[in-house]
RNA sequence: GGGCGGAUAGCUCAGUCGGGAGAGCAUCGGUUUUACACACCGAGGGUCGCAGGUUCGAACCCUGUUCCGCCCA
């Protein structure tokens, strides 16, 4: 029952009844690892192709996302090695800094523990717990995907090589004056504690509401009635705005309202930016420290800057006393209140308003003022416009580099400090003697100005972005010059998800250009998001995550792979079912059962026999299968890989098991059987290979199992993609299409008239007065096997009454039915027939009567047309004349 | 508000150059036939979102429009 019972019988030629995955899965990855397959060479003569893999977070376990990117570059990997490239895939992990800080903080609140309890020290022990725990979880995953990655140069973000990087690239950048500490009003998560960067904020609608506010005008009866989303910032309020074109409010620019609740005397300014007449009442307050549009009119108009809120989103005591301590929320309930006693709330509208979110967090995130470092963006941004626009990197789908030149073009400052503790350190001192600032490669002893040793590490860390974007050379070892560096810089392909294409694709392309003179990498290929059967994204709280390894336990690794490469179609999101699964999953046990059934007849392969004959047959599959490689090639070629599973899938599937395995039947029993076996052995390899970067397990385990060719390498993996020797037999191939065409109609003919399938039935084959008959006497033997038929040829014949008639090509076939059915089916199929083909010859003959298609169409189109209405005429007298017959 | 995509069989999607509307799954009918019922054989199923336009001819090109998704502000 088991496998290792029939492996003990039999060790080659015979194969369990239907395909286990995990019974071969893993015994194929180790040994391929041990073999050393997965290996890349610093040094070689071979072409050299190398991918980056996109480090996952060490935050968790890999989701069906990760899956799709490591099937995609695995796909890419192990084709480029079978097609005889010296090949790496760099594998890896990324710290992922707020993100595995907030998990292991969450970790600790279970136990009520802060990390502030533990101190920076103990803290960070329990990240670098966690960081080996995950790692160690992702590893396994990756392996049950079967990946071949070359694990002996496996990187993670915080390794020395890549701190020393991540130094060299902030000293550098810094001593170019790219990197600058700037006071400036940014993204502050209180929950967090930490500044974040724009693209780590996120836009989320909210229902809210419209407060109307009145603020008296100094020295006049006057008020001037305010609309805002956030009425607590207007203890920060340092102005009023009003378009000064707005003829309701001209007279007042220049004058001053009494900011109610704080008494604090405002200026009112015209600013026709921040101001939208036609919004709310047409007129803003102004809070510079508390909102971005504000701080900029603030700016314009050399307004004050009071910033009311502490690092806690708590009011503080820049507000009146009675406020501080509240939170944000509270603050507004109070401010509501306290303005409506006073008499100054004059309306409350409901309101769809934009807040800002932590994409990690998902608290409301709060506009601050705050010193932090900064890259400064435009001029790393020109030479990452530059390279595209170029064509130096291709971008795949192109419609993604639309919007990588929008947001290039309106690139703003990238904040990359962050108050964490889990992360690079940056690597700035600070001198308590002279305020000098002393940014350094190696850790700072003395002030680099006053020489002075009262000098303290920058506490914060950097962004995790800025070190994964110096991946795909930081991972190669740079800065130091290696032969890995030189061989596989740039890399050939950037294969990652659409979602990160600004947060590390620009990134890496920036710092590439700037630090190795060179492009990171020529392709970029950007895969869509996952999404389940109904297309909602995936997401924990919905439910409906999709776990790879529980998938790889139900279907195999080899289901799960193909599934996901053939959804994968350029610009569309992936909408992964349980049901697609299953009939990939079909796909591999369908392989498996021809493979063993060519096995079976393969108890007298002569692996040196010469000197056979092919069969039309044979030269028809061996046609077939140089095709679908020489396609397979070009789809790859263009990282179409939905239609690459397509090919192979329609190759194996309908061409070789629904065809080929059948006439090999045949084949087999007679003079030919030598020819065949050596066929099937060819085209299963063939059709191995072509699979195999897709279903790598299933593909070695069979393939191990065929009989060894003379100069075959020893896996499957290594083995030669171009199998293709160009050699076609179109004749061959034309002649067999025309024998399945027969066959085709002669089923079609016993289905419609419900003749037993175990019938054998008589059959006349009548070829048209230009058609070969020597062909199908050259097939007789697979059209009577085929069709459980008696065949009879003829040519010119006029059919027997009560037959049914059906056209294929140039043949009619014939089924008298005399005594083996009542003709009533077969009289309502010619009727249909003839009904469909009156409107194709009504329609063809109004094309054809219409003097300006004559005129204006290519000959050829005409020509087609022509042809094609003979094809109909010719059919519909056919049915006509089997109709009559069956009268 | 701006940008990008999508709408084709019951479902998920192909459709290259403008010239006979396709696949997979699902459905229906039949079947132990020399690997495979996770299979085989056959069949049915379409207002190509809608409205105009260009053209001898439009799923495809143009304009408008509706709905859905994503990104940016």
């Amino acid at each position: 029952m088991t496998m290792s019972n029939t492996e003990s019988t039999t060790p080659e030629l015979e194969m369990a009844k239907a395909y286990e995955p995990q019974d071969v899965e893993s015994k194929w990855y180790q040994w391929w690892r041990e073999q050393g397959f997965f290996r890349a060479e610093d040094e070689s003569d071979k072409p050299a192709y190398s991918i980056a893999m996109p480090p996952p977070n060490v935050t968790g376990s890999l989701h069906i996302g990760h899956a799709l990117t490591a099937t995609l570059q695995d796909i890419l990997i192990r084709w480029h090695r079978m097609r005889g490239y010296n090949t790496l895939w760099m594998p890896g992990t990324d710290h992922a800094g707020i993100a595995t800080q907030m998990v292991v903080e969450r970790e600790l609140a279970k136990e009520n523990v802060t990390r502030f309890d533990l101190g920076r020290e103990a803290f960070i022990e329990k990240v670098w717990e966690w960081k080996h725990k995950y790692h160690a979880r992702i590893t396994m995953q990756h392996e049950r995907l079967g990946i071949s990655c070359d694990w002996d140069r496996e990187r993670f973000t915080m390794d020395e090589g890549l701190s020393k990087a991540v130094r060299e690239v902030f000293v550098r950048l810094h001593e170019d004056g790219l990197i600058y500490r700037s006071e400036r009003l940014v993204n502050w998560s209180p929950k967090m504690q930490t500044v974040l960067s724009d693209l780590e904020v996120e836009a989320v609608e909210q229902d809210g509401h419209l407060w109307h506010m009145a603020y008296p005008v100094k020295d006049s009866d006057e008020v001037l009635v305010v609309a805002t989303t956030r009425p607590e910032t207007m203890l920060g309020d340092t102005g009023v705005a009003v378009h000064p074109a707005d003829e309701r409010y001209t007279h007042l620019i220049g004058q001053t309202v009494i900011l109610p609740l704080v008494g604090r005397e405002i200026p009112i300014v015209g600013d026709d930016i921040l101001v939208d007449m036609e919004f709310g009442t047409g007129c803003v307050k102004v809070t510079p420290a508390h909102d971005f549009n504000d701080f900029e009119t603030g700016q314009r108009h050399s307004l004050a800057t009071i910033a009311i809120l502490d690092k806690d989103a708590r009011v503080n005591d820049a507000a009146p006393e009675k406020y501080r301590g509240l939170d944000r929320y509270e603050a507004r309930a109070a401010v509501i209140s306290d303005l409506e006693a006073a008499g100054a709330l004059v309306k409350i509208e409901d309101h769809k308003m934009n807040v800002g979110v932590s994409q990690r967090s998902g608290e409301v995130v709060e506009p601050m003022l705050s010193k932090q470092w900064f890259v400064r963006a435009d001029v790393l941004a020109k030479e990452a416009i530059r390279v595209v626009e170029d064509g130096e990197i291709e971008i795949i789908p192109k419609n993604w580099e639309k919007t990588y030149f929008h947001w290039m073009y309106n690139i703003r400052d990238w904040c990359i400090s962050r108050q964490l503790w889990w992360g690079h350190r940056i690597p700035a001192w600070y001198c308590s003697d002279c305020d000098g600032v002393t940014v350094s490669r190696l850790d700072a002893t003395e002030c680099s100005h006053c020489g002075s040793t009262k000098i303290e590490q920058d506490v914060d860390v950097l962004d995790t972005w800025f070190s994964s974007g110096l991946w795909p050379f930081s991972t190669l070892g740079w800065p130091d010059k290696t032969p890995a560096l030189k061989t596989f810089y740039p890399n050939s392909v950037m294969e990652t998800g659409h979602d990160i294409l600004f947060f590390w694709v620009a990134r890496m392309i920036m710092l590439g250009c700037r630090f190795m003179d060179e492009i990171p990498f020529k392709h970029i290929y950007l895969h869509a998001m996952v999404r389940d059967g109904q297309g909602q994204k995936m997401s924990k709280t919905k439910g409906n995550v999709v776990d790879p390894l529980s998938v790889v336990d139900k279907h195999g690794a080899d289901a799960l792979r193909f599934t996901l490469a053939a959804l994968t179609v350029a610009g569309r999101s992936i909408k992964l079912s349980d049901q697609r699964l299953a009939g990939y999953r079909n796909f591999a046990t369908k392989v498996w059962n021809a493979s063993r059934f060519v096995l079976m007849n393969f108890d007298d392969f002569d692996a040196e026999a010469a000197g056979y004959t092919t069969s039309p047959a044979d030269r028809w599959i061996l046609t077939k299968l140089e095709r679908a490689s020489q396609l397979i090639d070009t789809q790859l070629k263009g990282f179409d890989f939905g239609s690459a599973a397509s090919t192979v899938y329609q190759f194996i599937w309908h061409e070789l098991c629904d065809w080929y395995i059948e006439f090999a039947k045949i084949g087999l029993q007679g003079d030919g059987r030598v020819a065949t076996q050596h066929t099937l052995r060819r085209v299963l390899d063939g059709a191995l290979r072509m699979l195999h970067p897709f279903m790598p397990h299933l593909t070695e385990e069979i393939w191990q199992k065929l009989p060894r060719m003379a100069g075959d390498a020893p896996a499957l993996i290594v083995s030669s993609y171009a199998f293709s020797n160009g050699e076609e037999f179109p004749e061959e191939t034309k002649q067999v299409d025309a024998v399945c065409d027969i066959v085709s109609a002669l089923r079609t003919i016993r289905g419609e008239n419900q003749i037993s399938p175990s019938a054998t039935i008589g059959v006349i084959v009548n070829a048209d007065a230009n058609a070969s008959t020597d062909i199908v006497e050259a097939s007789r033997a697979y059209v009577e096997r085929l069709g459980r038929a008696d065949l009879r040829i003829a040519q010119g014949l006029q059919a027997p009454k009560g037959s049914a008639v059906l056209r294929a090509g140039q043949y009619e076939v014939i089924v008298p039915l005399e005594g083996l059915v009542d003709f009533d089916e077969e009289r309502k199929r010619l009727e249909k027939v003839i009904k469909k083909l009156e409107v194709d010859i009504t329609k063809t003959q109004k094309k054809l009567g219409n003097a300006r298609f004559l005129d204006r169409a290519p000959v050829e189109v005409v020509e087609k047309e022509r042809g094609k209405l003979a094809d109909f005429q010719a059919s519909k007298y056919s049915a006509e004349q089997a109709l009559e017959r069956l009268r």
